[in-house]
DNA sequence: CAGTGAGCGAGCTTCCGCTTGACTT
């Protein structure tokens, strides 16, 4: 072959391949082939900080595959992508393969179009060491601050916490987020509606208004109503004002988060593990992008789509830049590769991804909406304020006949906006009801993981590869969870005018109903604490900034990486130093009081298991006793009668086919004991309160559970059960689970043959690599 | 899954960004 061509994405390479005819072969070196090894830290401190590199193990046998392909190629291209991280991986590229310089020649383009791709091709460069090193100076700060400050946390705090640049900011956001909500004092005001018929006689027309005013108490309220009595409703204004709205651009990794979790409600994760299925099959182009830009291929197909659908006024073609901080923008916005198609067959979730980015990316590409907006006031003669209407009308539809941009405000249920009845000033307008309705102010809500997406993007933390790896790694970690909070029941005053009665009435309604919202834990929360304390500046919202102004002023050869690195690294490592000798353990203790039977000290901390009580001080002779907090319970609000009471545990509860029942709180919750076996309890069982006879449903319910899950049992082994489980039949031996070939019927397997299955199974790899990925 | 928590001390944990399978048992 006499072209070999590299690019990072194996579906990258197929395409591309396509283009450019037998002479080039394509492949893929999958992303960096070279990394610091993760067992050390492989940065040289004292000789300039240079790094040790060494090629990735999982990446052995791809190098080995490209050097033997690159030794028979005449040329090697290197057409990483075109930012710092794909000018990175191409030197990688060099050193690892040992090209050849006078045979290597690295190409760029950042849309996969034949005319780009060929015009690469007729522009080569060579390797941009300057960005290289903007690149190096990244990997190496990350690597010093993720790995000296996660030992210091494993020391001070806890084991096998973490830190780093991008995660400890994302776990700051969530947890001053719940700060200013634990700190937000809701208040209460009143808003008055009225609704207004035209006509006297009939009830044909009505006319929905708001006051202009909301009052702060009731009685300002009803004094209002008692105005309204007898006052006499006049149009004294009406406005009409031409709006026009633009729709949103086209996709990028974090607004493709963001919509598919409001729209779809699709976690990060999921969005991105369905957009991978998307672009395997050709269906879209690369789903990890900062970029807001269409090829013009793209534009034109888009442009034919919304002729042929909706008519030639429907279009209007745009351009898009990006305003995001620190945009690399070595791909196009997520898009349909083919415009044409506004569907295809796939999976359901594929489906509707799908759609979602058809239609935003053919939105796009469409005339603004027209709207009218109408805004009538009433007066009210004996008062001075005025009732509103507001009105919307779409003149022409434009782009929102196929796309609306969704927001993460919460609505608040308003006067619905539509067509206004045609009024003149000085028409005259009849009270059918007027009502005073009390509400409340909300506190700002809590992170969705897309919102969080949104927040890092904007303060240009994280990129498009590792925003939803960023997310899943502060949940791995527990420093925040993703929960759901039942609503409560909150009243509420309902004051209403109609005739001349004004009846007051409460009502209630269900509020604070949240679904998969982030929460710090005690430990989320303990963590950013200590990090505040002494690492104030890694930690600051502009401590991303304000590197990466400094990597670029690297890659335009203005300052030397490792002298940049040096300036950062003398005072960090001091502070670690001096850190790790002068503060004590960081642990969140907190004395409660003292046990009234034993008179002995009652603290609550953290413990190498998270959050827990303890009865006694750890330097006296006896023992303490501890007790693990329970679900919900928090490090800064237990209160001592909260830790007596888990001091209570374990204890008998009854009996049950004569071994008796005990209840306790564990590693994985609280559980009912019975004849050596464990069954949890669900979460709205109340460890403290519950039955014997709940107690044994429980088992039941988990017996019955495990019968449904059995395929087969032997008599002659009882050890030995062929289960059905997440991935199919499976057997199962002494707590050791073994695949079923796929050739075999699961439910007709003999014992023998179950047996043999155990037998042939490879025996297992080392424990460890388990548990570290857990 | 499993009922731990001091202290002793071995040996372990950890970062961010670029990419997919292999594999879950």
């Amino acid at each position: 072959m006499k072209n070999l061509v590299i690019v990072e994405s194996p579906a990258k390479a197929k395409t591309i391949e396509n283009f450019l005819g037998k002479d080039y072969s394509v492949k893929s070196c999958f992303g960096h082939v070279r990394d610091l090894s993760p067992k050390f830290l492989s940065i040289n401190v004292d000789e300039g900080f240079s790094p040790n590199y060494e090629i990735s193990p999982d990446k052995t046998k791809v190098v080995k595959d490209l050097t033997k392909a690159a030794k028979e190629s005449e040329t090697v291209w290197l057409a990483t992508d075109e930012d710092r991280e794909g000018e990175a991986i191409s030197w990688h590229l060099v050193e690892a393969l040992k090209l050849d310089e006078s045979k290597t020649k690295r190409i760029t383009f950042h849309e996969i179009t034949k005319t780009a791709v060929t015009e690469a091709i007729t522009n080569p460069r060579a390797i941009d060491k300057k960005l290289v090193d903007a690149q190096q100076a990244r990997r190496v700060l990350d690597r010093l601050v993720g790995y000296e400050l996660s030992p210091l946390l494993w020391k001070k705090i806890k084991p096998a916490l973490s830190a780093g640049r991008v995660q400890s900011v994302a776990v700051r956001l969530i947890v001053e987020r719940e700060e200013t909500i634990k700190k937000f004092q809701s208040s209460s005001y009143y808003r008055i509606i009225a609704s207004f018929e035209i006509d006297e006689n009939s009830n044909a027309t009505i006319i929905n208004t708001e006051l202009s005013k909301r009052f702060d108490t009731k009685e300002e309220a009803i004094a209002f109503l008692e105005k309204c009595k007898n006052s006499e409703f006049k149009v004294i204004n009406t406005e009409k004002n031409p709006l026009k709205k633009s729709p949103a651009p086209p996709f990028t990794t974090s607004t493709l988060q963001q919509e598919a979790s409001r729209k779809l409600g699709f976690s990060v994760s999921k969005t991105m593990m369905v957009a991978q299925q998307l672009y395997e099959s050709g269906n879209i182009t690369y789903m990890r992008t900062d970029s807001l830009n269409l090829s013009n291929l793209a534009i034109s197909m888009a442009k034919k789509e919304i002729i042929t659908q909706f008519g030639e006024k429907y279009v209007k073609t745009r351009k898009f830049t990006s305003k995001i901080k620190g945009a690399q923008e070595a791909h196009e916005a997520i898009r349909p590769t083919y415009l044409n198609k506004p569907q295809v067959k796939a999976d359901a979730s594929q489906k509707r991804l799908y759609e979602l980015i058809w239609k935003r990316t053919i939105a796009s590409q469409m005339s603004q909406a027209e709207l009218e907006k109408t805004t009538i006031t009433i007066d009210v003669s004996n008062a001075k304020e005025n009732f509103v209407a507001r009105g919307e009308v779409i003149k022409f539809d434009g782009f929102l006949k196929v796309y609306l941009e969704s927001t993460d405000d919460v609505k608040e249920n308003g006067i619905e906006k539509g067509i206004l009845p045609p009024l003149k000033i000085n028409d005259i307008l009849f009270r059918k009801n007027i009502i005073a309705e009390q509400k409340f102010t909300n506190h700002t809500p809590r992170y969705s993981e897309a919102a969080l997406v949104k927040k890092m993007e904007e303060l240009g933390i994280g990129r498009p590869s590792t925003y939803a790896p960023t997310i899943s790694t502060i949940q791995k970690r527990e420093y925040v969870v993703k929960q759901d909070k039942i609503g409560e029941e909150r009243n509420y005053d309902y004051i209403s005018l109609i005739s001349n009665d004004i009846e007051e009435v409460q009502k209630t309604e269900i509020t604070g109903q949240i679904k998969s919202k982030l929460f710090p834990t005690d430990i989320g929360k303990l963590v950013n604490d200590f990090l505040l304390q002494y690492f104030d500046d890694v930690i600051d919202y502009n401590f991303t900034a304000k590197v990466e102004k400094e990597f670029d002023e690297i890659a335009a050869g203005k300052k030397v990486w490792n002298e940049m690195i040096h300036e950062f690294y003398g005072p960090f490592h001091a502070k670690i130093d001096d850190t790790l000798k002068n503060s004590s353990k960081f642990i969140g203790e907190r004395l409660l009081g003292k046990d009234p039977k034993t008179d002995k000290n009652i603290f609550v901390k953290i413990g190498r298991f998270g959050p827990m009580v303890q009865m006694g001080d750890t330097d006296s002779e006896e023992k303490p006793r501890f007790a693990g907090l329970k679900n919900g319970q928090s490090l800064d609000t237990l209160t001592l009668d909260d830790a007596l009471d888990l001091f209570k545990f374990p204890y008998a509860i009854g009996t049950f086919e004569d071994e008796e029942l005990t209840v306790a709180i564990g590693r994985f919750g609280p559980y009912v004991k019975h004849n050596k076996l464990f069954f949890s309890l669900s979460k709205t069982d109340d460890p403290l309160t519950i039955t014997e006879k709940r107690a044994i449903e429980i088992i039941e319910e988990k017996r019955k559970k495990e019968k449904e899950k059995t395929i087969k049992e032997f008599k002659e082994n009882k050890n030995l059960k062929v289960l059905n489980g997440k991935w199919g039949p499976y057997i199962s031996l002494n707590k050791t689970n073994y695949k079923i070939p796929k050739d075999k019927d699961a439910a007709s397997l003999s014992l023998d043959e179950c047996l043999k299955i155990v037998d042939d199974a490879p025996k297992k790899k080392g424990k460890k690599k388990y548990k570290s990925t857990k």
